[in-house]
DNA sequence: GTCGCTCATGTAACCGTTTACACCAAAGCG
DNA sequence: CGCTTTGGTGTAAACGGTTACATGAGCGAC
């Protein structure tokens, strides 16, 4: 039951524990002989060496800590799968852990993590002081979504180009009437959608219209039925692109068409997004990228070696169905998109 | 930068680090003035004790192992954040892993994750012979999805009921050739629903009609291209949902109208499922229940008490527009469905 | 007054690694 | 042939906790 030491393998292999250590770490020399007899010793043993016991003399623990807000729905899952993909391929570990958007349970899962991980992945959209008091002891961090911490590196997604290219191109695309539902208030990435979508609207001497939402498929639904009670608009822009799923299953039941009537974008591009129907025109943002990269800055501060500050990634159109001009439905995944 | 450590804090109350461990832990019985005096000092020293230390000394990680054969898509999501939930509630860790479907990479992950938690749940859909021999030292294991590991307990869904029962419910809705899109060959609980189409197939006394496909969207979309090349069924039943969803492209890009010209139905109910157009029967596996569940199990292994060896779930029809008599879609999550 | 008991606390061993330092043999060098 | 290198190895001190055991004070009972 309980796993071999690095004194059964010493003991085993008639040697010191130093000269096991350093066989396995392969840092100092050791005789080809011995070196040879170690690691046939180990592997009969099958010896793993305690990961706590190693953390404590080289404080290193070869784990990455993810903190995120939630871990709902395929944006996290996709950001999850990239940042996975980066520390396998470094034998890392991943702990992870989610925040439910509170900033105290956040504070308090970032000290839990002070011990267990060599750096931090952070995504807190409504980040406040409290995350910047617990930055004291702990670990280093690279920031997702929100750049506002100084000295940590970032990454962030140009949320105001995206959202005004997405109202340019429904603008474009001969819609006049182009309603906003939005994110939730204290998130900053939404607030900068917004923006982008106001810029547009503005510059094209056209009126705003905003709707309340907080980045679910039902809020989606309900500001969809809200928004087609009176006055409909002909294109509705949803700041995610699960509030959009949900606007299309709304306008559905009420028996609108989706482009015909009114035209439906949403922003992300995440998986679902082209096997909806009409498929989902969207902002693209290379999301498991995105986390791979994360990951990969996070080894370097770990290491202790100079990043970059900010890291900028510009999302790209995905032009589908659900706003094309006419009615007839076109090939999900083919032209205009960018993958 | 560095923490503070017990004898920081021993120090600074004045008093010895078996004291402060003691307070901390609450096992013993300490002085109301002494603890209240270390609690303030733990406090204002920021204070949180070195997880690896710990583990060495008391033979316990917080944290608890998952093993996932992927992170790719919905399904695992939602997995994830069950177990995420009940895995908050007390206060445990994650240690996240995948094995990309290699039984290897899935025996190194485990060997890796030795000495880093109490206990496991391991998704191993096609596991064999490495997996018992790497479980020798490890932490104990609680198994989703195959229950082919003797002692250790397992959660595992009646496939084959539910493949059964969604074939009936096509039958029973007047089709009669109905194709089945199968899930990877090797993997336990896809042959399972193949069984369970099968038998419902002959037990109605019908032809049935399988083709490959192997869990993902392409593949769902590819085996509906082959299936609607000549003699058309009148309805497909994947073995999951992502290649119903996959279906459904193929379906719409060809022109043909599910559920009129085609019933199509999957399996596992994932969250989008109900959002697609025409929404999605399937047969509904609680996902994130499970995940809670064998967390709370892992606890109780982990502790060494006795756990029931075996769960089974049993899957709910949920009958949505997607295999709906006529052509006339119903509200989404409405009628005859039970989440 | 002293014995025994409880309660609160301190001392120190231990958990399993890494690594600075000491050591020793063999080799290179004059 | 002595003297330094050097290469391979062992010894033991960290690392930061927990906990068995020792200690000592206070106190009621005889």
């Amino acid at each position: 039951m309980k796993g071999a030491t690095i004194r059964d393998v010493a003991r085993a292999a008639d040697v010191s524990v130093a000269t096991v250590s350093r066989t396995l770490n392969g840092i100092d020399k050791v005789a080809g002989l011995t070196r040879d007899r170690v690691l046939r010793i180990a592997d009969e043993l099958d010896y793993v060496p305690h990961s706590g016991a190693r953390a404590l003399s080289t404080r290193r623990t070869d784990t990455i800590g993810v903190l995120l807000p939630d871990l709902h729905g395929e944006y996290f899952s996709e950001l999850i799968r990239g940042i996975d993909l980066a520390a396998r391929a470094r034998g890392l570990h991943l702990l992870l852990s989610s925040s439910h958007g509170d900033p105290a349970e956040a504070a308090a899962a970032l000290r839990a993590m002070r011990s267990r991980v060599d750096s931090i992945i952070v995504m807190l959209p409504n980040a406040g002081e409290e995350l910047l008091h617990s930055r004291k002891g702990s670990a280093p961090m690279v920031f997702l979504g929100s750049g506002a911490h100084r000295d940590a590196p970032s990454f962030e997604i140009d949320n105001f180009a995206g959202a005004f290219a997405i109202t340019r191109h429904l603008l474009d695309s001969g819609r006049s009437r182009i309603a906003f539902v939005a994110g939730p208030a204290d998130n900053f990435e939404a607030r900068e959608r917004l923006r982008g979508y106001r810029a547009a609207i503005e510059a094209a001497g056209g009126a705003e219209r905003v709707v309340a939402g907080d980045f679910s498929e039902q809020s989606g639904r309900a500001a969809a039925g809200e928004l087609i009670g009176a006055a409909p608009p002909d294109a509705i822009f949803c700041a995610n692109d699960m509030m959009a799923i949900g606007c299309l299953v709304a306008l559905r039941d009420a028996g609108l068409s989706v482009p015909g009537d009114i035209a439906l974008a949403g922003f992300d591009d995440i998986p679902i997004a082209r096997y909806v129907s009409p498929a989902l025109t969207t902002a693209a943002v290379p999301i498991a990228e995105i986390g791979r990269r994360a990951l990969e800055c996070c080894i370097e501060l770990a290491a202790g070696r100079p990043t970059d500050r900010r890291h900028l990634f510009q999302p790209v159109l995905a032009i589908r169905s659900s706003t094309q001009p006419t009615d007839r439905p076109t090939h999900p995944g083919s032209k205009g998109e960018i993958s």
